[in-house]
DNA sequence: CGCGGGGTTGAACATTCTCAAGAACTGTGG
DNA sequence: CCACAGTTCTTGAGAATGTTCAACCCCGCG
């Protein structure tokens, strides 16, 4: 199932797949040698279309770099259902949860598609942060990023209708777009999207009707929104 | 209003107050004289009952340490309502999420009752950083499980009833006051509990009255609930 | 060009919220 | 120790919001 040598999709050989790493926020700040040293501990993994990286209640001992292709992270609630909690692109890294603690995965790691991945095993990363303290910090400064969007997503659920949580995923794909078109492409399926979301797909086919039947979008295709009124759709 | 000395609750002068500080699971493992170099980049506050720490949209600089007092950390929604987020006692702390990215809180930090604190300053933390890499791999191990905690909620918030959520609340209060018995201390008033659990007071007092006609659990004044049945209470 | 899964729509049902009124608890001052 | 005041909490009824289940559509891909 699983392919696993030194760097399958680099096959040049050792120092040949920084690729991996160096676009990565954590690292890429680092020189040259230190890099190299880094890439000493780095395993290549490839995972095709609907294989796990990690199970819940997998034992959690290393980090995961996407390389290429996507991986969908998603959780199982006690009552059993799902939630898509994040899609990794490359240069997004998981597994560093329960990195820092010896504990096991609470979420699925899943590939949408064919996907390259490296992977640095928890003892490993635990002396390179001891011998350059700077990479906690980059790592930290991660960590705060993610947990603020955590805490923010929480209180969406916890106030928000889920009319308007679609309304702001809306204007905030506009804003990570960057570009001032406002024509957006949803980063998944609706059915993913409605488990990110907390909702059914039918809900949300719904608000998106809505949405369209008050001139605030256009939808083309399954995966194109054409944003006509931001401010609209944000005071809904 | 808001008093700022040396150490306003340990009048001893320097170096007396570990107090603040010791018991913080970032900081005691350290040896005493690296205790003491701590000690001396950190302030003591007090804030009074009502007194706000920080809002939302002031700068963060500092990491806050509460010695004495509660705590209640809020965030307001895109639409203006509130949400209970956490609540500090004793030995918790603050401030860590945006300490490591020059930005602005989201949260409010609001005292329950008077309260001391010692914060130390942004600047300061980082140069402790830097100097002994055991204390990121601490506070890294602090995120990780704020992180766990923070996503878990989510996925509940996405995927569970509120009814489903009160019940886990409650098994949770078990485990950690830990003592074999069955009554547990809300430690927090239940519109507060609401507020957290993304519920109304009217919702929360109907579903455990429903817990208590179902012989789940049984109250007992305002915040003392016996828990009768764990098991009938998650299967729910 | 037909298949299959995503996507949409409809109708009934379940859950939760809102608003409003009344009850119970807490702690404060006499 | 008691009474009072101010909350907090509870309860009711109706309205809003969302889910479920079922049928159908349609887009993309072989």
């Amino acid at each position: 199932m699983k392919e696993m040598t030194a760097c399958p999709h680099h096959p040049g050989g050792a120092g040949s797949h920084q690729g991996c790493v160096s676009l990565v926020p954590i690292f890429n700040h680092l020189e040259p040698d230190q890099m190299s040293e880094i890439m000493q501990v780095v395993q290549g993994v490839s995972f095709k279309k609907g294989e796990v990286m990690y199970h819940a209640g997998d034992a959690s001992d290393s980090l995961y770099i996407v390389n290429e292709g996507q991986i969908k992270i998603y959780r199982l609630s006690e009552s059993g259902k799902e939630q898509l909690v994040r899609i990794l692109n490359p240069g997004d890294f998981t597994g560093e949860l329960a990195l820092f603690k010896q504990s096991v995965h609470e979420a699925y790691a899943e590939a949408m598609v064919n996907s390259s991945i490296c992977m640095i095993k928890q003892a490993d990363l635990q002396k390179l942060l001891l011998k350059y303290p700077t990479i906690s910090l980059k790592i930290l400064s991660e960590f705060s990023n993610r947990l603020e969007t955590s805490e923010r997503q929480t209180t969406r659920f916890a106030t928000e209708k889920v009319e308007t949580r679609i309304a702001l995923f809306l204007a905030e794909l506009i804003d990570s777009e960057g570009n001032g078109g406002k024509t957006v492409n949803l980063p998944m399926s609706k059915k993913d999207l409605a488990s990110y979301l907390g909702t059914t797909p039918e809900t949300l086919s719904r608000r998106l009707a809505d949405f369209e039947a008050e001139g605030f979008i256009k939808q083309k295709g399954q995966r194109k929104i054409t944003i006509l009124d931001v401010d609209g759709l944000l005071l809904v």
